[in-house]
DNA sequence: TAGAAAAGGTCATGCG
DNA sequence: CGCATGACCTTTTCTA
């Protein structure tokens, strides 16, 4: 229901609030996705796009293309091919015939909107990308594909078979225009497929494969107290037969060296993202949910209605929205604070539609932003929040929050300017007080709020004066951006705000917010996969004085004091550390070993398990550590001169409080436990990496940073307990790439890379699965949150492989390497800048293998993934897992102490790559439909179908 | 006629 | 140093 409510109010509220300025920030570019700054030449598109066609009217002819004019054309290498760039303008309906000027009549407006209106009878409600369409280069190739059946054949031609002239005979609605929705359409249905498909696996690889148990979950449930498991299910795991047995880890036996494409599982995913979100099809969701929101009565009729009304008449281009709001600018907030009056929360959820301001190169694509203004009591706010600022429409007692998690920047400069466009604040600068706000800086988005509330000149007019934190993430690191003294803005050091628009839901007050149907995560699978769904997998034993050992509680491990920093010239880089027998010596491993318990997790349903009531919680960060390696801050906003995270807040954790032996005992369980399941699914934890790199790439030398990760670090002894399955034992590197790329094989190494990257799918599923409390998650809710979470943790295993001082990929399991340069020739090869980036903030806060683990958890654990059934629950276990995740930086880095603060920024970097990754595979799907996709590859996402 | 919106001009910037 | 780029500005056209 409140999925369907959330949808309901999502668009049309944000839409009708902006201004067609703002509004041009949130359409993208047809030609390159960078954020569109207006109508020039027949469509919406970019400064850099507009100027480039009026510089080719008259050079274009000299324009050359060394790639046989197959070259992409993005944000990225929009300068990298002139011709290329050129044709993609004329292909998305750029015409000098196009050119219009002035404003476009209120008929015209319309009219184009009742073409959109009628392409969305489509019945097209997945998510796509851009509004431009990025497949209008080859239009053509739709009707090769599987996906071209449909929109294209309904009478309208592609876009490069239009006349020139339709442009300017109907400027709102030129052939590219057209032509991109239709595209978008079987886009968004392409990937509403794979969503599909990815859900089908995962279900299938929760329910027969991998570890069923969370290592020591049920013991440390009942001896830690942590209150993870519903009522009567505490020990459930330990119950299973079998459980000691070994299971087979879904990786089955295969390791690296033998992880070909054959054999492997390939699985890559893509966050659900507003990227991904689509103006028309989410119309008609929002129809759909207002018709339902009707039937269920779960919100004030005459809200319905009026929103219904408004649905009507949103637009693809924005244009509609202009005209809606220059009568009725005030109509949203007006539906807001009736909603807010009668006790709903409202969510806002900006679009990501746009673009960073700052350097488009360093562009990201966007990821999923979530603004929460909802009704809360005032139980554990912050103190700031106080009973005199009261919402007009908040009657007392219920007072109003506003949080804003990963808000972009032009999506709430675009927001507020329409807020202030109305004509009588109902939430005045003075007012604010504990709304939650996520600055800008740039690039990029953030967990970031302000604890004094919005700024005023950002200050949405209707939103409550009682904003405090409240969302369903307890990510939100709070920053001091917005002093309320002041009331100066001081930007936050790191956000990495991406623009994009806004969106608002209202959902049930007795329920969180639902998703936005966002972009489906999308997974590549190999076949062997499907095979070993269907049987037990196996686990590393654990019997009794075998790896289990290695694990000691935290109790038992003995750290060094703080203060000693990372230097320790008694430790070496083999994983001693003044614990010789932990030297990860593998070459006596005998092949993969059977692996045990294997469990059906089958999860009972928690949605009856009361939910603990949160603390109040603030961390306070001290300025960050200066960077080991000496790069740049790429965190830090280059903008602001306060780069600093000095405050995080976590609802309900204070790690100030005292730490009591019962409170450690209980975190440290979970790393323990999250420590296990990491070792157990997981080639490159550092110690095993040392072991590689000695044995397979003996020519790069040691590595003094892995003995800055692990000097002080869990006292885990690798060489005593099995690795995981599939793990390389020989004595050469099995090598699968060939020795010298040159010329680069790219599309071998493309392959390469994508087994190597899918064949994560089944580990991480496990990994997900013995995370504390994950069990006991709602089933479905699992597989929302491995799908969307799978790529993310998977890119942050890829930081274990990424040299980025040198850009090199060693694949530590397999002896073989290629550069970024030698990345990029290969299909998708752009992303790779993506996953370096993400290296770079990673790899330098020399974290250990417990940290990786702990932080892939807390990405997995992640309460606002769209479509969540129970976002308390998940949040619940997500604010242990980032109290463990404190607490084990605290230990690791006593030194450091911005970096649990820097640790968490990395996070939203994370939900930018996976929508990226899915939108360039389907563009390269729809561009190159001759491409040879990897057998799982082409089964999983349909690619070799037409 | 004011203001909106797009075309076209300008120039700082970065790159080869 | 020349060139391409793109952000910003001015001019032009059109609508309300």
């Amino acid at each position: 229901m409140s999925k369907h409510l959330t949808v309901f109010l999502i668009f049309p509220l944000f839409f009708l609030l902006l201004a067609s300025d703002e509004l041009n920030e949130l359409i993208k570019c047809m030609v390159c996705g960078d954020t569109s700054t207006g109508f020039h030449y027949g469509i919406h598109s970019c400064e850099g796009c507009k100027g480039f066609f009026r510089r080719s009217l008259t050079q274009h002819e000299s324009y050359t293309c060394s790639n046989n004019g197959q070259c992409d054309i993005s944000l990225y290498t929009r300068n990298q091919c002139q011709l290329c760039r050129w044709k993609k303008c004329l292909a998305v309906g750029m015409s000098k015939e196009g050119s219009r000027l002035g404003r476009r009549s209120k008929r015209m407006i319309e009219k184009m909107h009742e073409t959109i209106a009628k392409q969305r009878s489509f019945g097209d409600n997945t998510v796509v990308h851009q509004p431009a369409g990025f497949y209008s280069n080859h239009p053509e190739l739709f009707n090769q594909s599987k996906y071209g059946g449909q929109p294209m054949s309904a009478g309208h031609p592609p876009s490069h078979m239009l006349p020139t002239s339709i442009p300017a005979m109907y400027p709102g609605m030129n052939s590219s225009f057209s032509m991109a929705a239709m595209m978008e359409s079987q886009l968004g249905q392409a990937m509403a497929n794979h969503a599909q498909s990815i859900s089908t696996i995962i279900k299938q690889e929760l329910d027969h494969s991998g570890s069923d148990r969370e290592h020591s979950l049920s013991e440390t449930s009942s001896i830690s107290g942590l209150d993870m498991s519903p009522p009567g299910s505490v020990g459930r795991q330990s119950s299973v037969p079998g459980a000691s047995e070994g299971s087979v880890n879904g990786s089955g036996n295969r390791g690296y060296g033998s992880d070909s494409m054959e054999q492997s599982p390939t699985i890559s995913s893509v966050s659900l993202s507003k990227s991904h979100e689509d103006s028309a099809s989410l119309n008609n969701m929002y129809i759909q949910a207002a018709m339902r929101a009707k039937e269920e009565k779960r919100m004030p009729q005459s809200v319905s209605e009026e929103i219904t009304e408004k649905m009507s008449m949103i637009g693809r281009d924005g244009s509609k929205f202009e005209a809606s709001m220059a009568g009725e600018g005030d109509l949203p907030m007006e539906a807001i604070n009736k909603m807010l009056a009668a006790g709903q929360p409202v969510i806002l959820i900006p679009r990501d539609m746009g673009s960073p301001e700052s350097n488009s190169k360093d562009m990201i694509p966007p990821s999923p932003t979530v603004v929460v203004v909802q009704n809360t009591s005032k139980e554990g706010r912050d103190d700031h929040s106080t009973s005199r600022h009261r919402s007009k429409s908040a009657s007392p007692g219920n007072e109003v929050s506003v949080s804003v998690a990963d808000m972009a920047s032009s999506q709430m400069k675009a927001l507020y300017a329409g807020h202030r466009r109305t004509s009588e604040p109902m939430l005045r600068p003075e007012d604010n007080t504990h709304c939650s706000f996520l600055p800008h800086s740039g690039q990029g988005n953030q967990f970031f709020q302000f604890p004094g509330g919005f700024p005023p000149q950002q200050m949405p007019q209707g939103l409550s004066p009682q904003s405090s934190l409240l969302s369903h993430s307890p990510l939100l690191p709070m920053s001091q951006g917005w002093n309320p003294l002041s009331g100066r803005q001081h930007l936050p050091p790191s956000p990495l705000l991406s623009s994009g628009g806004q969106v608002m839901v209202p959902v049930s007050s007795s329920q969180h917010p639902q998703q936005v149907p966002l972009g489906p995560t999308a997974f590549l699978a190999q076949q062997h996969l499907k095979a070993e769904m269907h049987s037990p997998k196996p686990l590393p034993q654990h019997s009794p004085g075998d790896g289990r050992d290695c694990f000691p509680t935290r109790q038992s491990v003995k750290r060094q004091s703080p203060g000693k920093g990372h230097s320790d010239p008694n430790k070496t880089s083999k994983g001693s550390h003044g614990k010789p027998e932990c030297s990860p010596d593998f070459s006596h491993l005998s092949p993969p070993q059977s692996f045990t318990t294997a469990l059906q997790s089958s999860a009972p349903s928690d949605s009856q398990t009361p939910i603990s009531k949160e603390k109040k919680m603030v961390i306070k960060e001290e300025p960050r550590s200066i960077p080991i390696d000496g790069d740049d801050i790429p965190d830090a906003d280059p903008k602001s001169n306060d780069d600093t995270l000095e405050e995080y807040k976590l609802e309900g954790f204070n790690p100030e409080e005292p730490l009591t032996p019962e409170l450690k005992k209980k975190l440290c369980k979970i790393i323990d436990c999250v420590n296990k399941s990491y070792h157990e699914t997981c080639f490159y934890t550092f110690r095993r990496i040392i072991f590689l790199r000695e044995r397979y790439f003996p020519f790069l030398g040691p590595d003094e940073t892995y003995s800055h990760r692990l000097k002080n670090k869990y006292d885990h002894d690798c060489s005593k307990c099995p690795p995981p399955s599939g793990f390389p034992t020989s004595k050469d590197p099995p090598r699968e790439l060939p020795d010298v790329l040159l010329p680069v094989d790219s599309g071998r190494m493309w392959q390469f890379f994508s087994s190597k990257f899918t064949s994560q799918i089944t580990r991480i599923v496990n990994f997900s699965k013995m995370i504390p409390g994950f069990k006991h998650i709602d089933r479905e809710d699992q597989i929302t949150l491995i799908k969307t979470g799978l790529f993310e943790v998977a890119t942050i295993r890829f930081s274990t492989v990424a040299d980025t001082k040198t850009n090199m990929v060693y694949w530590w399991t397999t002896g073989d390497k290629f550069s970024l340069e030698d990345a990029h020739k290969m299909p998708l090869g752009n992303l790779f800048d993506l996953l370096f980036d993400f290296a770079r903030r990673v790899n330098r806060m020399l974290l250990d293998d417990s940290e990786y683990a702990l932080l892939s958890a807390v990405v997995i654990m992640s309460p606002d993934r769209p479509g969540l059934k129970n976002r308390e629950r998940v949040k619940q276990l997500q604010l242990e897992l980032l109290h463990a995740l404190h607490y084990e930086v605290s230990q690791n880095h006593p030194g450091e102490h911005g970096l649990f603060a820097r640790l968490l920024t990395t996070i939203p970097k994370l939900r930018e790559i996976g929508p990226e990754h899915i939108r360039r595979l389907m563009e390269l799907k729809i561009k190159s439909p001759g491409f040879q996709f990897p057998a799982l590859h082409a089964e999983v996402f349909d690619l070799n179908n037409s």
